[in-house]
RNA sequence: GCCCAUGUAGCUCAGUCGGUAGAGCACUUCCUUGGUAAGGAAGAGGUCGUCGGUUCAAUUCCGACCGUGGGCUCCA
């Protein structure tokens, strides 16, 4: 007899007993023993801790997708017999599965596929582990001409190869899976792309098919509702429709038009942008959008980065459009020699960089070739970095929850300590780095997760990923070191020690890019932004032609007092008027009728919560005001 | 850059198995002076992404290119 704790419950069984049998949960999707995740047909035999693993941990979605992913490509097989299986795991959501195949995979064949899978699933069909010898396996597989699975066996170090049968098919994989193909109630395949064998460009292209599942069908309806959600959201979609920013194909890809209102929204975030950073000590700075060849060959540009370079030549000279802004900011610092007691100097700039992004990568505002960067370079003395990174961290952390982010999830990236030739800078200034870093996130009480291998070649450095009213990431402040560029340009302060020093170097971006940021902003508002962003923050309107008039003397108050307000005096009807205003997002829409001129009032609605009755002007103003203020 | 899909009016989309196109919304004009999310009528609006090929005839078929989308790769 053997002891199994479940739930701090102890109890006896017999040997060789299967743990699902002795958990006996219809909900559990597999069995942690003793810490190891294991099927739910794996034998106990010695005492061990158990625990059922269900749907809603991350462990048990990644088991229950990977089984899909296995359930797909076994209809797949069933389908297109000359099909070649590559490789099938689950992703953050969902699962995907890559084939070799002749024909390109169509929506009808996925509706096809996905039949098939209903049809398996409802089978019932036992998933059974087996482990076979090496020989076997290969048999197998070269029987089936599968030879992506051969190449994958090839890396597999084990005597004993493990593989997971249901049916008639039979896949290479560590598992664990589901006991049974009958628990995946609910599908849906996604979308089919294209996808390089093992990730490398140079390999063949695969097909891959992308799809989702969960036990049940609401899940599944909640999961579709929420992909319909963002969908409303889409930047995209929303950006041009409010009248914010658009893409010309006459003008080329990548290449955004900032609209009026988006504009006026620019011009809020940078006056926002500068303002904070003064006060935080920073200089603003301008520098061009292009400098010589010779410039970026001293950065390392031209070696390291030229491919996303554009360049032009003028009088046969080469010259390149920045694609970055730090050359130019050292060029200022080393105008001049500094002293130790100039230090830390911290340049700001809003610059417009442009890089040569291949095609196939441009998305929307979020990745395009020319933006305009919310960039600032700190030079300090070694002693001053912890500080400095302190006060940047509380900087992107201000500012953000000024935009109304108030949840991140934090990388701190360091180098790889295995190819540590493939990094510039000393052993020492990376250890210094690195712990300045963490003790500034220490400072500021943020938890983190460290990255080793995630760092750039010159530095180590911080990554701050908001989280949107939707859960999702969103990566836009960055802090990194630098330490290659003060080395390349060679430059120094005189220190208290009557000697030049190589100045510290910290790169950093907060918003990220104006672009980028405003296409966030629109996922995260849905549009309908605080009022002290919003393009328009007040329309007025009549119902007759009978208060154009008093109308407009409202609409002079409230400009006096730097609100920024539309107006519709049209002859439509007021909630015609009122539809429009409301699918435009405008936050405060003031109405004017008959009772509200005699009383020398307003009646107001509000966005979200619709009509709030007479008023004043006074109060709507202040209210308006109070907004702004709290940044609402 | 690579794979796949896609491109018809400002927007959302029909349509033409080859004979140069249609709706709703938006726009203009007129009627309506209307009280909290779309009142009525009329009008105007398209080189059917671009270029080339096949054809008596191409928006439709074929090819190339450009843009966009889903991915891959990349992201100093």
């Amino acid at each position: 007899m053997i002891k199994i704790t479940i739930d701090n419950n102890t109890k006896t069984v017999e040997p060789d007993k299967q743990v699902g049998e002795i958990l006996a949960d219809p909900k559990a999707l597999a069995a942690k023993v003793n810490g190891q995740i294991v099927d739910l047909s794996f034998e106990l035999n010695e005492d061990a801790e158990v625990s059922p693993i269900y749907f809603d941990s991350k462990e048990g979605k990644s088991i229950f997708w990977h089984s899909t992913s296995h359930l797909m490509a076994n209809a797949v097989k069933l389908l297109f017999p000359d099909v070649k299986l590559a490789i099938g795991p689950s992703i953050d959501e969902g699962f995907y599965y890559d084939f070799d195949l002749k024909q390109s995979l169509t929506d009808k064949d996925l509706e096809k596929i996905e039949l098939k899978m209903h049809e398996l699933a409802k089978k019932n069909l036992p998933v059974v582990h087996k482990f076979l010898s090496r020989k076997e396996v290969e048999n197998y597989f070269n029987e089936k001409g599968e030879s992506y699975k051969l190449e994958i066996l090839l890396e597999v170090p084990d005597e004993k190869i493990s593989v997971y049968e249901q049916d008639g098919f039979r896949d290479l994989c560590l598992g664990p899976h589901l006991p049974n193909t009958g628990l995946i109630k609910s599908f849906k395949l996604l979308s089919v792309a294209g996808a390089y064998w093992k990730g490398d460009e140079h390999n063949v292209m695969l097909q891959r098919i992308y799809g989702i599942s969960f036990p049940t069908k609401e899940e599944l309806d909640a999961y579709i509702a929420k992909v319909e959600d963002a969908k409303r959201r889409d930047h995209r979609k929303l950006g041009p429709q409010l009248g914010l920013f658009l893409f010309s194909e006459q003008l080329g890809p990548g290449l955004m038009l900032w609209t009026p209102k988006g504009a006026v929204m620019r011009r809020i975030i940078e006056d926002y942008w500068i303002n904070t950073h003064y006060k935080a000590g920073y200089q603003i700075i301008y520098t061009p959008h292009i400098a010589r060849g010779h410039l970026w060959e001293t950065s390392g540009h031209f070696s390291y980065y030229k491919e996303n370079m554009f360049t032009l030549m003028i009088e046969k000279e080469e010259y390149a459009l920045k694609p970055m802004n730090c050359p130019g900011h050292i060029l200022i610092y080393q105008s001049a020699v500094r002293s130790y007691r100039e230090l830390p100097i911290r340049y700001a700039e809003l610059g417009t960089v442009y890089r040569n992004e291949r095609s196939g990568v441009m998305h929307g505002a979020l990745r395009v070739r020319g933006f305009t960067q919310d960039d600032a370079h700190i030079f300090c003395t070694p002693e001053q970095i912890e500080d400095e990174i302190y006060l940047t961290l509380q900087l992107a952390l201000k500012i953000m929850s000024d935009f109304g982010f108030k949840d991140f999830n934090i990388d701190l990236s360091l180098r790889d300590p295995k190819h540590k030739d493939q990094y510039v800078g000393t052993d020492e200034q990376w250890e210094m780095g690195g712990r300045a870093l963490i003790k500034a996130l220490e400072k500021s009480g943020l938890s983190y997760t460290t990255r080793e291998g995630e760092a750039t070649f010159y530095a180590p450095k911080i990554d701050i990923k908001l989280l949107d009213s939707l859960g999702r990431e969103w990566q836009c402040p960055t802090i990194q070191f630098d330490f290659n560029l003060p080395a390349r340009f060679n430059i120094h302060y005189m220190g208290a020690d009557g000697k030049h020093h190589t100045p510290f170097m910290i790169h950093r971006a907060i918003l990220g890019a104006l672009e980028r940021f405003l296409g966030i902003l629109i996922e995260h508002y849905a549009g309908a932004f605080p009022v002290w962003l919003s393009p328009v923050q007040a329309t007025v309107m009549t119902i007759t032609e009978q208060e154009i008039e008093y109308a407009k003397k409202v609409i002079e108050q409230l400009k006096t007092e730097n609100i920024r307000v539309a107006e519709d005096f049209r002859n439509e009807k007021i909630s015609y008027k009122i539809g429009e205003a409301e699918r435009e997002k405008i936050p405060y829409i003031l109405i004017i009728g008959k009772r509200e001129k005699e009383n020398n009032q307003i009646a107001l609605r509000k966005r979200h919560q619709g009509n709030l009755g007479n008023t004043s002007l006074e109060s709507v103003v202040e209210s308006i005001k109070d907004d702004i203020n709290h940044r609402r």
